[in-house]
RNA sequence: GCCCGGAUGGCGUAAUCGGCAAACGCGAUGGUCUCAAAAACCAUUGUCCGCAAGGGCGUGCGGGUUCGAGUCCCGCUCCGGGCACCA
């Protein structure tokens, strides 16, 4: 389309000065009030899609409207740049990942500026850094000397596609991997893990002091999964040696336990296993070890294998309440991950107890009571509130009560206790990958698993390893990186080969970012004070539960562990805003799915200005967008509209009446104050479509008066105005129509205050109502009185026809707004 | 199954505290300019009845509260997302 202006000339013009001008580069001693913005830690995937596009506009209008009003704002950005991607590409190319990696980095960063998003690019951090690797092993040590950080042998989840280890959250519902799409089966490996658990209760009450989107919160909420209950030493008949522990949320139950189960991989499974029944149970083990998750949870997924499937070990356990004995069995419903992997099982207030029980022909008793027509309806297990049957001291009690006074007789007799569970689990953050942070231990056989000593940090991967497709890491064949010797003893040992999950980088990079010169520590005590907590964290959605999770945990245990100050607030983000995707064909846009708009062709064409103005026009920040046909004459109505704009300015340069100001000429300056005004609460309030919806309203309100001999002050401060509110969405074009005006720099200005005087408004329209439907409408004074509103609107003529001859019912005045004539009686 | 969102013109959407439904934009239709086209500009654009003035209807469906409901309450339908043997 045919531009009023030179588009590509006058973006990069200003593109250049924001960066030779350090515009936007922020010391630590900045006097000004400190305000720390944040995009999320990009993944280096090449040159910005939409999504990237959207994200970072949202964040430099924050910059920029930020800085505005006055404060110091910090506004940095880095790179995430370990991961799989890199090394996939290694093994099919033979391209080193740094080369891969850097090329990639170049091209997102190219792409940014191109958009006009500023950053303080002085405090630039890339995770694979030499620099950075330091202070992550570091962190990671310090975590192992403060026991955060312990090795386990664990089953794993491994994904035959990537050939790694991957942490549950990779794990999607149906058992395959988020990333490859591949099935995921269970292995034993030793892997180092970190003690998320430690916190999981603080996690979960920090979360109500946040500013963040409700639905955040509750998906961090159920991913904790805290659950109040009692854990339970079942006694097991004839072995006063052992003892069988379960967890249960339903004390109260406890006279309905009428048998018991095991996981199939829970220890005491051989001992508990009679002769008689070793075969069957022997069988299900195997089957169960041999399924992947998916079709062991298949089972819930309805269809023929609803059925529980267990076996009896020959063993039973005693009823704790009724002293009776009663079966164990091992199932696979049962989970070894949680709990104490083991149940008692009450069929009649469990469902899945139910079907087993109806399945295997076990008792069912009641302990609640059910509601009326329960039983009718055909009957199944019941886990509402009632009152307690069946169950001797407990009887007549509600569910609430019955749990209280059987934790307290449990606690008494030294059978149990009161116990909180929670579904989160420690973070496993091995990786057996080259491209990632190396975990710097080493493996001795005479001292174990050593760490390296801190003045030998960084441990950094070799250069000269070769990409093969072979499942383990590239380091594991480097002979040169895995010999080594024991820090303590000098005998000959072997180095970790593992490397670091990529969320352990991106889980203290904002940290990293206040102090990033620093060369004697991850950072400065003082400089993270300063700016921390993030006043504006903005991502996407996809991170609502990992990313924020960890660098909410990192954030506390660095704390902890002393590396970082008392005084750093423990809950490092204070406001998040979460931004809708960008969908195509009803699915995610993303370069996986191979559906990406890039941005380069509409810089080429519309401008940066113009496609910015298009994401935060097109719907509210918060909500997906479907990229359609039709998105592309939207984006050219944005580009129009900063023609628009541009003749605005070219006529007003010359534009000239002085003198007094007429009727018409107050009336725009009303316009103008009141649009300063509104999209002022507009930007604070994250409504940026409405925002630009106002500018718009404004420039065609501008365009007609400019038309008719206006007045040269009044169109220079609503010119003026519309340049500042429109500056940090369309950074370029405001820039340089604010240069031809007055030749300094818009950006440094300072955000339009409002005169509520002109704000208010003198005469406004009111409606007049007969029962609710709209009969007239009148100017009247903003100040008229309910009285005066109520005898003019009983005086319009039409008013009058409407309500007929009898007097009205009732007359509802609202001043200045409404007045609503009642004329029924009913 | 449980927990969150959402549903408004042909389309994206607006209505911030229960008070004029549809601001702003896209598309469409007609016009001005032009040899012509593009661009730009002007006008119309929820729907039905009407030459008009004007009026009826209208925010997924069914009820309710209220002088008044897109907005609040109850019961549904459909769409999207999260969790899903977590004891």
């Amino acid at each position: 389309m045919a531009r009023a202006y030179d588009v590509q000339t006058v973006e990069k013009k200003w593109q250049a000065r924001w960066q030779d001008e350090g515009t936007y580069e922020v010391d630590n001693d900045d006097p000004r009030p400190a305000f720390y913005a944040l995009c999320m830690y990009p993944y280096p995937s090449g040159p910005a899609h939409q999504g990237h596009v959207r994200n970072y506009t949202f964040g430099d209008l924050v910059v920029r409207y930020q800085t505005m009003r006055g404060k110091a704002v910090l506004s940095p950005l880095g790179f995430d740049s370990f991961g799989l991607p890199a090394e996939n590409a290694a093994i099919r190319t033979g391209t080193h990942p740094r080369v891969f990696t850097d090329a990639r980095i170049a091209e997102l960063k190219e792409s940014l500026v191109r958009l006009g998003a500023v950053y303080d690019w002085r405090r630039e951090v890339r995770s694979h850094d030499p620099s950075y690797i330091h202070w992550t092993q570091l962190i990671f040590l310090r975590l192992l000397k403060a026991g955060l950080a312990y090795r386990a042998l664990a089953p794993v989840n491994w994904c035959p596609g990537c050939q790694t280890v991957l942490a549950n959250e990779q794990v999607l519902a149906d058992g395959t991997c988020e990333r490859s799409g591949d099935v995921v089966v269970t292995r034993d490996l030793e892997q180092w893990f970190f003690k998320i658990t430690s916190y999981a209760d603080e996690l979960l009450s920090g979360l109500d002091t946040l500013e963040w989107p409700e639905r955040v919160k509750v998906m961090q909420r159920n991913w904790i999964g805290r659950s109040e209950g009692a854990e339970i030493d079942l006694a097991v008949a004839g072995r006063p040696d052992v003892t069988l522990r379960v967890f249960t949320t339903r004390p109260d139950t406890i006279f309905g336990m009428t048998y018991a189960v095991m996981a199939p991989e829970h220890p005491l499974v051989d001992e508990l296993t009679t002769a008689e029944c070793r075969a069957a149970v022997e069988e299900l083990r195997a089957r169960v070890a041999s399924e992947t998750e998916i079709e062991r949870t298949a089972s819930t997924e309805g269809g023929p294998a609803l059925e529980k499937r267990g076996a009896f070990t020959g063993s039973h356990v005693v009823n704790p309440f009724s002293g009776e004995k009663v079966p164990v069995y091992v199932a696979d419903y049962v989970l070894m991950g949680y709990g104490t992997g083991a149940i008692m099982a009450v069929p009649a207030e469990d469902q899945r107890d139910w079907a087993f029980a109806r399945l295997h022909g076990l008792p069912i008793v009641r302990t609640v009571e059910p509601p009326e027509g329960w039983e009718a309806q055909g009957g199944a297990a019941y886990s509402g509130d009632g009152v307690k049957v069946n169950s001797g001291f407990l009887d007549g009690l509600e569910v609430a009560e019955a749990k209280e006074v059987a934790i307290a007789h449990l606690e008494r007799e030294g059978r149990g206790r009161r116990k909180v569970n929670y579904r989160l689990r420690d973070w496993l953050v091995s990786r057996q990958r080259f491209w990632g942070c190396p975990i710097p231990i080493v493996h001795c056989p005479v001292h174990g698993a050593v760490p390296v000593p801190e003045d030998q940090l960084p441990v950094l991967a070799p250069d000269d390893v070769e990409f093969l497709p072979t499942g383990q890491s590239p380091l594991a064949h480097h002979e040169g990186f895995k010999r080594t010797v024991c820090p303590i003893g000098g005998e000959p040992a072997e180095r970790e080969t593992d490397t670091m999950d990529t969320f352990v980088d991106s889980s203290w990079y904002f940290l990293r970012f206040c102090d990033p010169f620093d060369d004697e520590a991850p950072f400065g005590a003082a400089a993270v004070v300063h700016w921390m907590p993030v006043d504006q964290y903005i991502g996407g959605i996809e991170h609502a539960i990992l990313h924020l999770m960890y660098a909410r945990f990192f954030t506390r245990a660095l704390i902890d562990v002393g590396l970082a100050p008392p005084e750093l607030p423990r809950e490092p983000f204070s406001r998040l805003f979460t931004q809708g995707m960008i969908r195509m064909d009803g699915s995610k846009m993303s370069k996986s799915k191979g559906n990406l708009i890039a941005p380069a062709r509409y810089y080429e064409s519309v401008g940066a200005d113009a496609l910015r103005l298009f994401h935060l026009f097109v719907g509210p920040p918060a909500d997906d967008f479907d990229w359609t046909e039709q998105t592309d004459e939207v984006i050219e109505g944005c580009g129009r509209f900063l023609d628009r704009l541009w003749r605005l300015a070219e006529v007003a340069g010359e534009a000239g009446r002085s003198g007094a100001l007429r009727e018409a000429d107050v009336e725009l300056r009303r316009a103008t104050h009141r649009t300063i005004q509104k999209v002022t609460s507009d930007i604070e309030r994250w409504s940026y479509n409405t925002a630009v919806a106002h500018c718009m309203e404004q420039v065609n309100l501008l365009r007609d008066y400019a038309r008719e001999d206006p007045h040269a002050d009044v169109l220079g401060e609503a010119l003026d105005a519309l340049l500042h509110l429109l500056a940090p969405m369309a950074p370029h074009v405001t820039a340089e129509l604010w240069e031809h005006r007055h030749g300094d720099r818009l950006h440094a200005r300072s955000w339009p205050g409002f005169d509520p005087a002109l704000v208010a408004e003198e005469t406004v329209t009111m409606v007049v109502q007969v029962d609710g439907k709209v009969r007239d409408r009148l100017d009247v004074p903003a100040t008229i009185s309910d009285d005066e509103a109520r005898a003019r609107a009983l005086a319009s003529a039409r008013v009058v026809e409407a309500v007929g001859a009898a007097p009205p019912a009732r007359v509802i005045v609202r001043a200045p707004r409404l007045v609503n004539v009642v004329t029924t009686t009913a």
